[in-house]
DNA sequence: CGATCCATTGAAAGATGTCAAGCGTAGTGG
DNA sequence: CCACTACGCTTGACATCTTTCAATGGATCG
């Protein structure tokens, strides 16, 4: 696919921060929202949405322990959630591309437990709950919809673990970049080539690797020609290659 | 405590398997449905909670791949839930005690992604989705309270990506024992002293950890005197000491 | 231009996994 | 009632992988 298109998938240049578009128009909203709502459904759910400013690279869209009052929708950008330990270590608890929805971690105790940071500039919509709730109410698709995007947010999760659990770094570095490429290509990018929003930092902290561990398993994978790295633009030249390291120890 | 009830907690002879118990009366019914519900809507959810005989060791309430249609509140036992990946490996993806509940993963796609099979003799209520969700459209409480169990459950399943990313084997074994210390207080038994409902190979395969490693980490937890291990028999002798090293490497 | 952050690489240490053997218990069948 | 087998658990020795410690280079930002 085009390259130098995709390449500026993640760089600010390119990204339309416009702080406009409504759900309606938004090319995301197949992901965000797949509920096949009716027009005047959408109307409804576009109202409720506030659209803020971007969101710059470091900043935080919540911290842990606020008042959970909204869930949003990430339009541009990337960010991560991260949750501190009482020792106070970061642990980064997953990362979130364009049409993918964070905040539903603050429905438990009404407080969220994770604080969701930028990686990039990041433009957002946020769903104030409450209203969504009230909207909820008349319709039941959207309602459903919710309950799904839960759902999967905890299926997501246990593949996490699983892959957490059982595998080798090579397998949890491969899994990570299949799962940013199958997520690229149900947007519409390219699955095989992409710019990681995040740090090695952040990989080997979401990963429970070290930097080290993580730089040396690119560099592996690399002389093994699955995959080309250079800092943060990866491309993958062998994708069943990559998926049997995934499966490997798994 | 009292040990010898609280050892007999998760032994079959003691357990109050019989089917007749309605939710008013239910003495979990504070952990499933911790909603203050009037006595007229619990008398409604009573009506649609199906209790159907107990599962033995080994059966299981349902597999992955089954169509979505209800979600299970433990009454008594214990169960696993595990995911099955592409190369035919198991993985435990949790634990279960009485109170909690499971089937949840199943509303992203109306299928299960989980397999869910009883550890010991299990009595388990089986409450119908499509019912829950009429009821829920006339008690808003309990549309909440299924949103935030949902968001519970991600917000455990964090924790666990957070142990299983950083920690050393004795951080996880000593988590994983707080975990059910926490979760038995909070079902009125000890925190300190209970039986293990799963076999060392479902710990090592949850944990992500060989049952050689999970062995060894309980012989030398029980070595520096935080624990006393028996078979399945656990309790905690030093329960600050076991905190700090859950913290540990976290 | 210096300071800082991020990434890479090497060498050594430490932890977990692997392989192998042995023990106790539960369940089975003679 | 007594083998006998199967299974779960434990323990040891060794291999392997990741972490740790340390040094270096490149990029970014003020």
């Amino acid at each position: 696919m085009e390259n130098s298109q995709i390449i500026a998938q993640t760089s600010d240049k390119h990204c339309t921060h416009d702080i406009k578009v409504s759900c309606g128009s938004c090319r995301l909203n197949t992901i965000c929202m797949p509920v096949s709502l009716h027009i005047d459904d959408i109307d409804q759910l576009n109202k409720i949405i506030q659209r803020g400013r971007p969101l710059h690279k470091g900043e935080y869209l919540y911290r842990a322990g606020d008042p959970f009052t909204a869930v949003y929708a990430i339009r541009s950008g990337a960010v991560k959630a991260l949750t501190i330990s009482d020792s106070g270590n970061e642990q980064v608890t997953g990362f979130y591309l364009p049409g993918e929805v964070v905040g539903l971690d603050g429905l438990a105790n009404n407080t969220h437990t994770n604080s969701v940071i930028a990686l990039e500039t990041s433009s957002i919509c946020e769903i104030p709950f409450n209203r969504l709730e009230e909207v909820s109410m008349q319709l039941p698709k959207l309602q459903r919809h919710f309950l799904q995007l839960m759902s999967r947010e905890i299926t997501q999760e246990q593949q996490i673990i699983s892959l957490l659990g059982k595998s080798s770094a090579e397998a949890r570095i491969a899994s990570l970049l299949l799962s940013i490429s199958t997520r690229n290509s149900s947007r519409s990018l390219s699955s095989t080539q992409f710019l990681l929003p995040m740090s090695r930092t952040d990989i080997g902290n979401y990963l429970g690797l070290t930097i080290e561990t993580v730089s040396r398993t690119f560099a592996r994978l690399q002389k093994a020609r699955v995959i080309s790295v250079d800092k943060k633009e990866v491309s993958i030249n062998d994708i069943a290659g990559l998926q049997q390291l995934a499966k490997g120890a798994e």
